[in-house]
DNA sequence: CAACACTGTCATGAC
DNA sequence: AAGTCATGACAGTGT
């Protein structure tokens, strides 16, 4: 084989002497066509590639050593500095300072003397560079914030655009590494073929200086310096951005300015979530409009003596009667019904007697809410008020958290609770003087029920008489010894009751029975006009349809002629059609008799 | 003072 | 049969 090739080299050779000899271009020469000298080429070429094996096997035991240090991140697909296990502010910072070295190595001028490899690979690394600076910039992005602050702390000078910054050392190892991979002239080719795959990790650092020198990456050590000293650079308006939405959440950047919002979210704590907590019914009340502003609510409330089950059950029970009832006119002339003179800061005077008549006066209010709402829910919760006056006004102290779950409720009670004086209600006795006068007559009627009750000494409020089911009433009755005259009585005011608020309801039906009819009436009138209207363009529309059938008769009857040619005389003749559609020609005399006897039809 | 409206009460029938 | 409701009628009261 090799005798065969050395033979045939041999015979090639000689030929090729005779070539050159005869001066004919090759393109080559001599010595590459020479076996001797392609041998010792060999030679050499093998023991090249062999070191270079050697340094390729060591670059990638560098680039190895190179990667440990850094991290892939899955999310991005690009190395990232490995965080530091423990104390790692030199270790990792090694790596950083390596790369940017390398970085400004290539770009310094005087780099360019190590050699013609090193010089290739350095304007292989420029051209690369600035197409890998933007990519690199998205990866400190991305990989910025996973730095600790003491890790991208830079200098100052680094914050401001302007002039790179010298170069700094790389360790002394790696400097040797590089100074001697780069120095190999075999491995231009092997940089060019693996440029880009040893350029996504030898310069994954650069951007930490593009970075540095890039104006746009101000915003990037304003968040690390946060807190130290630019902190009144951007979180001012960061504030002022989340200060609305979430002012919990956003960071204390100002410790004063925090201060001064914490007392005011105490305050407002105090003054409204504290006092709707503790004092629902102020609260309703003020929510429900009527007069006071808030210090004024909260210092009735707080001036206002608490109920006392005692003075709470006189209100319902038939103490009420011992306990100073007793002149209807003498008392609170100017007193509203019984929740809203309890409510009202300034008629609700500690020292006034008047339960008892509040409490009448309460139910004569809510005879006229079930006027309004006869069979209703809103009868059931009256009589449940009525009967139940005691815990309804303990309800403020006791339910507070049920009323704080329902203030919807509470608020549309008490706007009822406060339109249920008769006068108010009747619609035309809107003057104070019109209302007093309404309540003195209802006072008066109440207390006439009610002096008959104490003077018999009957032990139930006439609300109670009134409104309670029949087995509860029954029960109640049975509770107690009554004497004849007393139930009598108490039957009696039992049965007044129900017939006021029975006529009550019956006069509410009536009107709106009368208001349906006039509703009903004024329909009538509308479709007696709409009848009308249809009827007089029927009429007309009959009117059009006849001329036109006339017209239409006479063109017809023109048209015929007899044996002789004449025509037909209207007034001697006249058409006329049977009932199979035939049509005749009729003599006018013969009219009625053809009428009655062929039963034909008369002409329109 | 008369007229009117509102309200309470009574009587009666129906359920 | 008693209770309740509906309704007409009447009377008292206020405007």
């Amino acid at each position: 084989m090799d005798m065969e090739v050395m033979h045939s080299s041999q015979q090639d050779m000689d030929l090729i002497d005779i070539l050159w000899k005869q001066d004919i271009d090759l393109g080559a020469r001599r010595e590459v066509f020479d076996y001797n000298h392609r041998q010792k080429e060999h030679e050499l070429r093998r023991q090249r590639e062999l070191e270079e094996e050697k340094r390729q096997h060591q670059l990638r035991e560098q680039e190895k050593a190179l990667l440990a240090q850094l991290q892939l991140d899955e999310e991005t697909g690009e190395y990232i500095p490995r965080p530091p296990p423990s104390a790692p502010l030199q270790s990792t910072a090694t790596p950083l300072e390596v790369t940017k070295n390398v970085s400004f190595t290539e770009e310094n001028e005087d780099a360019m003397s190590f050699d013609e490899c090193l010089q290739l690979l350095a304007e292989t690394f420029a051209v690369e560079e600035t197409e890998n600076t933007s990519v690199c910039l998205d990866t400190t992005a991305v990989a910025a914030p996973m730095m600790s602050p003491e890790q991208t702390v830079l200098p100052p000078a680094s914050l401001t655009p302007g002039p790179p910054p010298p170069p700094q050392r790389m360790s002394p190892d790696l400097e040797q590494a590089w100074m001697e991979l780069l120095s190999l002239p075999e491995l231009q080719q092997c940089l060019n073929l693996q440029m880009e795959d040893t350029l996504e990790t030898t310069t994954y650092p650069l951007p930490n200086s593009s970075e540095v020198q890039n104006p746009n990456y101000t915003f990037y050590p304003m968040n690390h310096t946060d807190g130290e000293t630019n902190t009144n650079v951007c979180p001012a308006q960061f504030m002022n951005t989340f200060d609305g939405s979430v002012p919990n959440m956003a960071p204390p950047d100002n410790p004063s300015q925090m201060k001064e919002k914490a007392p005011q979210l105490n305050a407002n704590f105090t003054a409204e979530s504290f006092c709707d907590l503790f004092y629902p019914s102020a609260v309703l009340e003020e929510s429900s409009g009527l007069e006071g502003s808030e210090s004024k609510a909260k210092s009735d409330i707080s001036n206002k003596p608490p109920f006392t089950p005692v003075d709470l059950y006189s209100l319902s029970s038939g103490d009420a009667f011992d306990r100073g009832k007793p002149n209807p006119t003498a008392e609170m002339p100017d007193s509203d019904s019984g929740i809203s003179s309890n409510t009202s800061p300034n008629a609700s005077s500690p020292g006034k007697s008047s339960h008892g008549d509040e409490s009448f006066g309460f139910s004569d209010s809510d005879m006229e809410e079930l006027d309004h709402n006869p069979g209703s829910a809103e009868s059931d919760y009256s009589d449940m008020f009525s009967l139940n006056f005691q815990p309804d006004h303990l309800q403020p102290a006791i339910s507070l958290f049920a009323a704080m779950g329902q203030p919807q409720q509470r608020q549309e009670k008490n706007p009822r609770q406060h339109k249920t004086d008769p006068a108010e209600e009747s619609g035309h006795d809107n003057t104070p003087f019109a209302k007093d006068k309404q309540k003195k007559r209802s006072e008066k009627r109440l207390s006439r029920d009610e002096q008959r009750a104490k003077a018999l000494k009957i032990p139930f409020t006439v609300d109670m008489i009134t409104n309670l089911p029949v087995d509860d009433f029954n029960e109640m009755m049975s509770k107690h010894q009554l004497n004849e005259a007393q139930l009598a009585l108490v039957r009696d005011i039992r049965r007044r009751g129900k017939n006021k608020v029975a006529a009550q309801n019956c006069r509410k039906r009536k009107m709106e029975n009368i208001v349906g009819l006039e509703s009903n009436l004024d329909s009538l009138k509308d479709d007696k006009e709409r009848l009308q209207s249809e009827k007089s363009q029927n009429i007309t529309n009959l009117k059009e349809m006849k001329k036109q059938l006339n017209s239409l008769y006479l063109e017809v009857f023109s048209m015929l002629r007899d044996e002789k040619g004449n025509s037909y005389s209207p007034s001697d003749y006249s058409l006329q059609q049977s009932t199979d559609g035939s049509v005749f020609l009729v003599p006018r005399i013969k009219k009625t008799f053809i009428k009655s006897e062929d039963n034909l039809l008369s002409p329109l």
